[in-house]
RNA sequence: GCGGCUGUGGUGUAAUUGGUAGCCACGCCAGACUUAGGAUCUGGUGCUUCACGGCGUGGGGGUUCGAGUCCCUUCAGCCGCACCA
């Protein structure tokens, strides 16, 4: 018996489409499950062996689900604006979006081969405008949203006005905000559109506001902050450079709270969480007032314990109070050391850590203990984190200990015992002193010493309160996502500017605005982004889906947004349009989300965590906020599958020869390595012919041998093309099949673990399947399955196995599912069963991993699917029989151990036990035994 | 610096979650069938010892009748945050 791996799959590749098998609706009468993997984006290097490996454990997955009687969810899509491609389109004029298609279709044609159970008719493309209408749309409405801190939740903004013309912007108002405005409701009534609009940018979640950005030259376009690693781009490595700039954001950081306290509800990994923690970054402080001569300034600390040990003050260089707080006299050297700030880039800042700064010429009046302090400024603080001013307190942090090193400046130690002689006493624990000094104490004053660090603060907190000195206050690192990127190949803004220059956003019926045709794909001359290329493009095809009413007069030229999206936009929303794609009127209806819900199982890299995966959490909650989705948290479950790094291979060359030595024997020759194509080598042994055919200048090579074969060495790297590791699928497939690609990948070790792809080993699987299909076949063409009774020990193998598969695809655990597989068919094999009561079950239970093959012998045995249903939840505990005496220990109620022996065996062993075993004696001293399990020689286990 | 994760044969890994450490594979060794083997099948394979035995889960210590698993400590590697007050 043949296994013709090609034939079958081919053929079931053709009846899965021809039947629409995976197609799925929504099913009011079968619990739903939703399983989503993170959609690709469409390089155009096509799939490697990495790639899918997510994508098989959600498929095997999501066919267990379906086996177990749920209507399973599981599209599939690209993620099809990005970089390569306009870079792409930028060189060679191509047009992205021919580049993308084409290939989004060879991805497809490598994912086919897999096998996967994805309902394609769902498909989503980001750059598809029907797809990305509803990105647009979702701008819009937070455009025209604000974020109410009370109500803990997004509101209309029409709210937020109606409040400023009854109250003005006191009233009690607690949103979140940019710059905090202060006026009466009569002051905002006088107040012009445009000074009203200006001050609403500020409450918008979708804002336009001159923010700090990170702004790439090379790339010549804006990043935000996940996309910039350690001052580089994480595009390209391209410097970066911090500017300030009139861009499009998103309120994300009103989210901070809700971010971070919802990751308590979500199954991911601790440390993903903790990840997102960090990145969110909360941090529970104080902000204080400080007063300098007739101005007030705000700092924010979470050491508010540490106030009598401030012995001065540092503005950010970039803070709107370094202009006022500067005097006359230190104008011309502050000025210089602005200057000279404003020339690093971010890069720099970070790498060289000098200290530097200069004094404003100004003192701060510590109101804790009136004395006067210098205000200095410096690089070290951050413009964007807190108010961009603080207290610094050497004695007990090293950065303001670095500073007042340097400059000379007094340092004062607070803790009991601290020495703070060669670095500060940074750790959040000691007795207080010096809190006031020793006779420096004010009657009614603020008393720390003797306290701990933590009473101290509490008590200073509750002191600035009272004495209206400061507020309690949080602070999170999670700054507002920058969303504007000077580029053709995103989804273009539904937003114009009006007369008075301010945005506007596009009626609703004109979505989605279209992407414009543009001569070139980079930015204009006078530096506007590409879409500056663009003439009078949206405004016909706008006006042309809009009542008449509701028409632009563009005649007076209102320009429309020329910026474009960041990647990260079509990714935020997309797992809801998969619940409904074929709706045009809506993102997702009630009915649609109300069933699907949330994804309950999210597979993915971790490269997302900080990107990604917080934006589309805070997108999905701004949905949920205004009643589009039903669940605040979009992925229920997440699972970050593993990276495939590659195996390198390496051939030596014998130096200034064309001679190669065998890895063995290579020590005594003076070699090069040399990287050699994976896919010519086979257990690291070298097919030389193919390496004699691979280039022109080792046609004539020689070769040095160990017992008759080539042995290369080996490496792990990183899957490239120039270390010529790059093992693609479709090889695999086409040597061995999509099942042993499947299950290969499954067995390779556990899937959230990195790991280098080794096809050594992929036979062990193969031979497997071949096993497998030995059972059935023998050595004929037909099935040789019979109706016989199964035997105890068939029974036994099989139930065993089920349990063993259903409770490790439960947990994830895929590899050691493989090795059960192997178990079973191993001993089905030494049983010689090939009895149909046995086999058509354990097809049933591989089915999610090898769906080809076991679908073709379904197909032989003629029987449906379906069969899973009465097989899997019946026999899960059958395995466990009287009459092979199969005892399971517990002690405590708890399952300790089990062992299998004749029955007749068992009170010989507890005999023997109970003399031989010292350990057992001493345990079972005061207790009555019923039962002791022996092994030879060794005691297993007593019941008692 | 702060936080998280990992450490088991020659290799990938497994261990019923505190109960015979090394399942299942790869590789290797031996054998069978073969003109042949990068095919197939059978047996063996943690280290050490002629053997009885001894030693073994990065190192050290502890809890326990019993520790790969729990606690303390230390080393190594990977990841996240980092001039965030």
């Amino acid at each position: 018996m043949e296994y013709n791996f090609r034939e079958i799959e081919k053929r079931w590749q053709a009846y899965w489409t021809g039947h629409q098998v995976y197609r799925v609706t929504e099913d009011e009468s079968k619990p739903k499950y939703y399983v989503l993997d993170m959609f690709p984006y469409p390089s155009g290097a096509g799939l490697h062996v990495g790639h899918p490996l997510g994508y098989i454990a959600s498929d095997i997955y999501s066919r267990f689900k379906r086996l177990c009687g749920f209507n399973v969810l599981h599209p599939m899509g690209y993620d099809a604006y990005g970089l390569p491609a306009e870079q792409y389109a930028i060189q060679t004029g191509q047009h992205p979006y021919i580049t993308t298609k084409k290939n989004i279709e060879r991805y497809r044609e490598q994912l086919d081969k897999i096998g996967f159970s994805f309902d394609w008719s769902r498909e989503i493309r980001t750059c598809d405008p029907g797809y990305y209408k509803w990105t647009q749309w979702a701008f819009i409405r937070m455009f025209h949203s604000y974020y109410c801190y009370d109500a803990g939740q997004a509101r209309p903004i029409e709210e937020l006005i109606e409040a400023f013309e009854q109250t003005g912007s006191g009233g009690g108002l607690n949103v979140a905000c940019g710059e905090e405005y202060t006026f009466t409701a009569e002051e905002w009534k006088a107040k012009s559109d445009r000074e009203k609009e200006e001050i609403l940018l500020n409450y918008r979640i979708a804002y336009l506001g001159d923010t700090m950005v990170n702004w790439c030259p090379a790339l010549g376009t804006v990043l935000a902050n996940d996309e910039v690693v350690n001052g580089l781009s994480e595009r390209g490595g391209h410097p970066v450079e911090q500017k300030v700039m009139r861009q499009w954001c998103l309120r994300v950081s009103a989210y901070a709270e809700r971010l971070l306290d919802d990751l308590e509800t979500v199954d991911w990994t601790e440390s993903l969480k903790e990840t997102q923690r960090n990145w969110i970054g909360r941090s529970e402080g104080a902000e204080m007032t400080f007063r300098s001569g007739e101005q007030t300034f705000t700092i924010f600390t979470t050491r508010p314990d540490t106030i009598y040990g401030v012995t001065f003050m540092v503005l950010a260089p970039e803070s709107s109070l370094v202009d006022s707080l500067t005097t006359t006299g230190q104008r011309e050297e502050v000025d210089r050391y602005l200057a000279a700030t404003k020339k690093k880039t971010e890069r720099e800042r970070i790498a060289d850590r000098k200290v530097t700064g200069v004094f404003s010429g100004s003192y701060a009046v510590n109101p804790v203990t009136n004395e006067e302090i210098p205000v200095w400024i410096s690089d070290y603080v951050l413009a964007g984190y807190g108010t961009g001013a603080i207290m610094a307190v050497p004695g007990h942090d090293s950065r303001d200990y670095a500073f007042a090193r340097h400059f000379n400046l007094p340092i004062i130690p607070l803790i009991e015992g601290c020495d703070i002689s060669e670095e500060s006493f940074d750790a959040k624990e000691g007795k207080m002193m010096n809190s006031p000094r020793k006779g420096k104490e004010r009657p009614g004053g603020l008393v720390l010493n003797g306290l701990e660090v933590k009473e101290a603060i509490a008590r200073t907190k509750a002191y600035m309160e009272e004495n209206g000195l400061g507020k309690v206050k949080v602070n999170y690192r999670l700054r507002d996502a920058i969303f504007s990127r000077q580029r053709y190949w995103g989804e273009p803004f539904p937003i114009y500017y009006d007369a008075n220059g301010l945005p506007q956003t596009l009626p609703l019926e004109a979505l989605p605005l279209e992407l414009p045709e543009v001569g070139q794909f980079l930015p204009t001359e006078t530096g506007e982004p590409p879409l500056g290329r663009a003439e009078k493009w949206a405004w016909d095809s706008v006006n042309n889906q809009v009542t008449e009413t509701a028409r632009i007069d563009y005649t007076t030229i209102f320009p429309l947004e020329l910026n474009t999206m960041p990647g990260f936009a079509g990714s935020s929303a997309y797992y809801l349009h998969y619940m409904e794609p074929y709706n045009k009127k809506e993102l997702v209806s009630k009915r649609a989300d109300e069933y699907w819900r949330n994804v309950d199982l999210y597979i993915g890299g971790t490269e997302h965590a900080t990107g990604h995966l917080i934006y589309s959490r805070f997108w999905n909650k701004f949905l949920y906020d205004t009643g589009v989705s039903c669940v605040a948290e979009p992925f229920k479950k997440l699972i970050n599958q593993g990276m495939i790094q590659g195996r390198s291979n390496f051939v030596y060359r014998i130096n200034e020869t064309n001679t190669f030595v065998s890895f063995n024997l290579k020590e005594g020759y003076d070699v090069t390595p040399l990287h050699v194509d994976v896919n010519i080598v086979s257990n690291d042994v070298l097919d030389i012919d193919a390496f004699r055919r691979w280039r022109p200048e080792y046609e004539q090579a020689e070769f040095i041998l160990e017992e008759g074969k080539y042995v290369c060495g080996w490496a792990v790297e990183k899957m490239s093309k120039s270390m010529f590791n790059v093992v693609n699928p479709d090889d695999i497939v086409e040597k061995y099949g999509a099942d042993t690609l499947r299950l290969y990948e499954m067995f390779l070790g556990p899937l959230e673990q990195s790991k280098p792809w080794d096809t050594n080993g992929i036979d062990g699987v193969h031979r497997f399947l071949k096993k497998l299909l030995a059972l059935f076949y023998g050595h004929t063409e037909t099935l040789q399955v019979t109706d016989q009774e199964p035997v105890a020990e068939e029974l036994k193998s099989l139930h065993k196995l089920i349990k063993k598969i259903t409770f490790d695809i439960e947990h994830f655990s895929f590899n050691t599912s493989v090795s059960a597989f192997m178990i079973c068919v191993n001993e089905l094999t030494t049983l010689k069963c090939n009895k149909r009561s046995i086999l058509e079950p354990l097809l049933v239970v591989l089915s999610p991993f090898a769906p080809h093959i076991t679908e073709e012998l379904w197909h032989e045995l003629e029987k449906e699917a379906t069969i899973l249903d009465a097989v899997w939840p019946e026999h899960n505990e059958a395995y466990l029989r009287e009459d092979v005496a199969t005892y399971v220990v517990s002690f405590n109620g708890k399952a300790r151990f089990s062992m299998e022996l004749p029955a007749e065996m068992a009170h010989d062993a507890i005999e023997q036990a109970a003399l031989t075993h010292v350990s057992a004696q001493k345990w079972l001293e005061g207790k009555t035994p019923k039962k002791i399990i022996i092994v030879p020689k060794k005691i297993v286990n007593i019941v008692i």
